[in-house]
DNA sequence: CTTCTTACA
DNA sequence: TGTAAGTA
């Protein structure tokens, strides 16, 4: 199928299914013509990585974790031991950024807390 | 009509 | 990311 029809079927727009392939995420055949060409398994790669964009992870870290990750049951499991150990890390980073923002707030608190009446 | 690349908001 | 432009 070519890029319409991925796009249609997942909901993806084709501008982000190209930049998808300009990040190395998907390897799409090209016909004489120049268009691209996808296969049935694109549609659920496609899935894949729209699931780990949600949970976070950028291009460069879906590109570690797509091969290491197996779909069960519309689920996404991990399927590699230093997958895991990736996403541990991550979850950690998102754990001290919410901290952070965290901090943030309350000093704008403070300082709302302080305005005059 | 569909896709492609490049470039800009 | 969306979109416009000029093609194939």
């Amino acid at each position: 199928m070519r890029i319409g029809e991925l796009a249609r079927r997942t909901g993806v727009s084709e501008r982000a299914l190209r930049y998808y392939e300009e990040q190395g995420l998907l390897r799409p055949e090209r016909r004489p013509s120049g268009y691209r060409v996808y296969g049935e398994a694109d549609v659920a790669a496609v899935r894949r990585i729209r699931v780990l964009l949600a949970a976070g992870l950028n291009t460069a870290q879906i590109n570690q974790v797509l091969p290491c990750v197996v779909v069960d049951d519309g689920l996404l499991v991990p399927d590699c031991p230093e997958l895991v150990d990736e996403l541990v890390k991550h979850r950690d980073r998102i754990g001290a950024a919410i901290e952070e923002l965290a901090a943030t707030q309350a000093n704008l608190d403070t300082i709302i807390a302080g305005r005059r009446h």
